[in-house]
DNA sequence: GTGTCATCTGCACACGTGTGCAAAGACCCG
DNA sequence: CGGGTCTTTGCACACGTGTGCAGATGACAC
């Protein structure tokens, strides 16, 4: 009754043949006669044979299997990700292996330890800061590695990564509000990621600078965050949102949408109305952006996308194709929680025309 | 430089011991003298080694694995649930294996099978129907298996649960309407979680009869749905929820959150106040319903818990504890999307008075 | 010096699968 | 009928780790 599963030794015992003949006549060996593989995967079947992948793995020195960091798993933007990422791993016959890290770097190096000690065949991190010890320990398990969205400084070589252009984006984002008038725009970013916070506020005055408005440093407030939790997110904006709209801003891009949504809720505890009396931006475009009141504009990160295009870019890694970076362009997705501003506003559109 | 990990062997050929020393060493065993340990364990260490599990698992029969299957990894509902059986599992050392089903039992007994051949020493199952052939897959792996919030009409004795108590939640919810003095009172439910919405449905129906109110069937609409997906649920609700309205109900419990935030979006596009004109209640208490507006009132589920708890479960059945299945209270979270009824509803509470 | 015991180490096998190589058998051709 | 070729099979080893058992070593008592 408890016995263990069945093998393929049982299998050639019953079969009155060696194992390597099973074995080989299961993975269709040429070197087996028709006859005889065919009874022996009838057999097989007969007898709900399943091959024991963990001797296969130990034996061909590939697990077909990769590991999934996220910094959260509760963060909407990593949801799409991890889904495009299943979606081919699971096309490919390969086990994901899931984890989250919280955004805590000793966190990530013990669940990267215990991925090469489950010897995964790839890794994918999303978000992560790649620091320099853990760039040691990543380097030193000599399998091949995505990022996605990495919020690392330094460029690694062995590294291959799949990101979106955050400084593209700020912009779009920022040229549409330029576009509708405004040009009192805040910027509300956060310290936690801080390539895409950095690249993002690049972004903002890039936009800005080609316009011709001067940007004041008072319209910029960037929250000191180390943890990521993105009700962490809202209650930035919730916050800081206020704040920048005190200091005579009309429209309020923010870092992502969750900061944005954060914002959404400051102004309606204050009475201040959406989009008429302030615009406000987010970024990634998840789905909750649909489901507020106002739906929020902002700029979509193709998500899914980048998790397909990352683990894609491991499966050729592992057949030992050539892959190359890829940096994926962003688009505005306008909902309603922009507008012409109301006062100035008038005035300045007018002005251009 | 492309040399294979090192191995136990490598580090007894260091030590100038044998592997068995060094397994031993390794492994803290009484049976090899302090000192070798102390000085094998530093060379290990210096060494870089990191013990295959692969190795490990096939030698001791465990492979610290367990398999985890959710319906759809974008389902809010089911963000928690995994966050819940992570968090126990890392704690306990075990690695999980992620997998969505998308709600296609086809693609479930698949997974299943996957994790068979991976040889998972258990495994969690969050809101699958369980049918006849699957549960015989299931019973031929001869490993642990915990449902959670099982759709499963039929109960298996070599299944365990953990759930919540749906028909209570549904219950409270209605009693809290009638409370508010609402007598027209609509159910929203679907189809292609059967189980849960029998029960929600019978909740219904029982404070409405406790309360000495006549069911009218025209105001339960139960949507025809296949696969899961919550984009579907939202536009369950954006249909179903005018056209009971237009039957003449003042209030609207919904058999979920996504689609009570469908229903909240089809009041808004026909101009339809809530919760002035029109009461919306959810079920799940997931973490979009404090983001919308207006914040909606809905049944809360101990989601995370019972991730935790169904982890916990599996990490006592695999210990040979005995283990009991876990029926979870749910509770009533009131937001800002229920109010008394606004014509007949003073009528009524007057009445009551 | 011998016997006894405790302590430590290594041999050999196991886990389940894949594969190079030799060998056996079948078959054909001269 | 012998030699050669081709097809099919099994032996033996490998992957990396864990462990029962025998044996080696050393300490100690007599």
């Amino acid at each position: 009754m408890d016995r263990p599963h069945v093998s393929i030794k049982d299998i050639a015992r019953a079969a009155g043949v060696s194992h390597s003949t099973v074995s080989r006549a299961l993975r269709g060996s040429p070197l087996v006669s028709p006859e005889t593989r065919e009874r022996i995967q009838r057999l097989a079947r007969k007898m709900h044979y399943t091959p024991n992948a963990v001797a296969q793995s130990l034996q061909t020195r590939r697990t077909n299997t990769i590991g999934l960091v996220v910094t959260s798993i509760g963060d909407p933007f990593f949801v799409d990700v991890v889904k495009g990422v299943e979606e081919v791993a699971q096309q490919a016959g390969l086990s994901v292996f899931l984890n989250s890290s919280h955004n805590d770097p000793e966190r990530e190096i013990q669940v990267v330890e215990t991925f090469h000690r489950r010897r995964v065949d790839g890794i994918v991190v999303a978000s992560s800061r790649v620091g320099s010890r853990y760039a040691d320990d990543l380097a030193r398990i000599r399998v091949p590695v995505v990022l996605v969205n990495s919020q690392a400084e330094a460029d690694y070589e062995f590294l291959h990564l799949v990101a979106v252009d955050d400084q593209t984006g700020a912009r779009l984002a920022v040229e549409h509000l330029l576009h509708l008038g405004h040009t009192r725009i805040g910027y509300i970013g956060v310290t936690n990621r801080p390539k895409s916070n950095r690249r993002r506020l690049a972004g903002y005055r890039e936009a800005l600078a080609r316009a011709g408005v001067t940007a004041r440093e008072e319209w910029v407030a960037i929250a000191r965050l180390d943890r990521v939790q993105h009700e962490g997110d809202v209650e930035v904006g919730q916050r800081l949102g206020p704040r920048l709209l005190a200091r005579g801003v009309t429209a309020l891009f923010c870092y992502n949408d969750m900061v944005a949504i954060g914002a959404l809720l400051g102004c309606r505890a204050r009475g201040i109305a959406v989009p008429e009396e302030c615009s406000v931006l987010g970024f990634d475009d998840i789905e909750l952006t649909r489901y507020v009141t106002p739906p929020l504009t902002t700029v979509h990160q193709p998500k899914r996308e980048m998790g397909r295009l990352a683990m894609q870019m491991l499966l050729d890694l592992l057949a030992g194709r050539p892959v190359r970076d890829r940096i994926l362009a962003p688009s505005l997705v306008l909902r309603a929680s922009t507008a012409p501003p109301r006062r100035e506003g008038v005035l300045s559109s007018r002005a251009r025309a």
